[in-house]
DNA sequence: TATTATTTTTAGACTTGTCTAAAAATTTAT
DNA sequence: ATAAATTTTTAGACAAGTCTAAAAATAATA
């Protein structure tokens, strides 16, 4: 069994490791985790001892088979409970966070399995990231973020690479939320800022905004 | 704030004053928290700092009004979490007590209103207890144990007050639940034992059965 | 009421997870 | 390739919460 304390580290470098190619650095963790990199160093030995990670001092660490799928088991449990807390509990997507940190760590086989049953298999959480199955595996969708379409292509929004809470409750004033369909109508050189369609609204964007909105190619009409 | 050890000693001591008269005693503490007395002694110097208990050194505890509210609100948490696992996730009543240790101390006022709002403001969980309202109060119910029954008298089952998990197995084998009527067909001299008349089915339970199941006296015919 | 038994508190220690400050290793730059 | 900068680790300390063993206070009993 792992302590809190334990589960966030080990989700923390589960993260840290998609966009890593190595091993995942002490302070990496620790920044991610706002803590010191001392304690990280700390917290390593004892993860390593429990072969939830392989360490080499200065040179990083990696999760093992037995890590990544404590790890997954954490993250598929926090998005879980955000479609909850959107889809049940009138929770706003900026809102759900927070609350799911806690209720990650919640122990009962049952209750997840339960939860998920009740929320009708969701493979998404509010933010379009992927739920772990139970077996920690993620169905990969494939995506582009917007500002890497053309003029006149179109897609749907399936995520954000920004979850903050400014930047979702700014998406909801323009009224940018997943599922939508999103189609260029121009790029502007001078800033990269985007005219897009959504619905049946026209949007201008900034390049900020595009990168951190994600689409899946449209297939069909 | 409160710590999840604090929130777990202001509950035991919650639940210990409603049957005790004067001050909760050290070693009843520690029991019902299957800890030992010195820490008790410990937490509860702590807790007295934070004027949530009043502490004299050999007299025992009592919560003030602000430790009775943080009390009542974790009792609140729980009771509803409760709620929830039965009538949303299907746990039996004996599955969802550890479960709802953890639920209970996960903080956002949020979370816990549109829980209660989600579930139609249940009044009593799954048990038959009452949950406390947002300010920590109860509804208190007029309520007899079965075996203070004579003949011929019936009432509404409306709770348990062993709530073991083996206790509450057995009624759901013999079929008695929450909000059931019964009736009082004959008792026995010899064990006090009582012939009952459950829904439409005739059952015969023993004394300590019937001094464990709460009874809601039945209007009407 | 004097003595014994029980309850409660104190004193000191241990674990977990964190921190600061200094030392060691690694990386970067001159 | 040596010096400077950065990263990482070590060493020692601290707070929270718990424990054991012993001392002190209270309660029970003869």
């Amino acid at each position: 069994m792992f302590t809190l304390s334990e589960e966030n580290y080990l989700k923390a470098i589960y993260h840290l490791e998609l966009d890593t190619d190595g091993g995942v650095s002490t302070n990496a963790i620790a920044e991610k985790l706002a803590t010191k990199a001392s304690s990280v160093t700390d917290m390593v030995k004892k993860l390593s001892e429990k072969e939830v990670v392989l360490y080499k001092k200065y040179k990083g660490v990696t999760l093992t088979v037995l890590g990544k799928t404590v790890a997954a088991s954490v993250v598929r449990k926090h998005r879980l409970w955000e479609v909850f807390l959107v889809e049940k509990l009138n929770f706003s997507w900026h809102e759900v966070h927070e609350v799911a940190e806690q209720l990650e760590h919640i122990k009962s086989a049952k209750l997840i399995n339960q939860l998920d049953r009740f929320l009708g298999f969701p493979t998404h959480d509010p933010h379009g990231d992927p739920i772990p199955d139970k077996d920690g595996n993620l169905k990969i969708v494939a995506k582009s973020l917007l500002s890497t379409l053309s003029k006149n292509e179109s897609g749907i929004c399936i995520g954000v690479d920004d979850s903050s809470s400014g930047f979702l409750q700014f998406l909801d004033k323009k009224g940018i939320t997943l599922g939508k369909k999103i189609t260029i109508l121009d790029k502007e050189d001078f800033d990269d800022s985007l005219s897009i369609l959504i619905g049946d609204k026209k949007l201008s964007i900034s390049n900020k905004i595009a990168s951190n909105l994600y689409i899946r190619a449209h297939t069909g009409q």
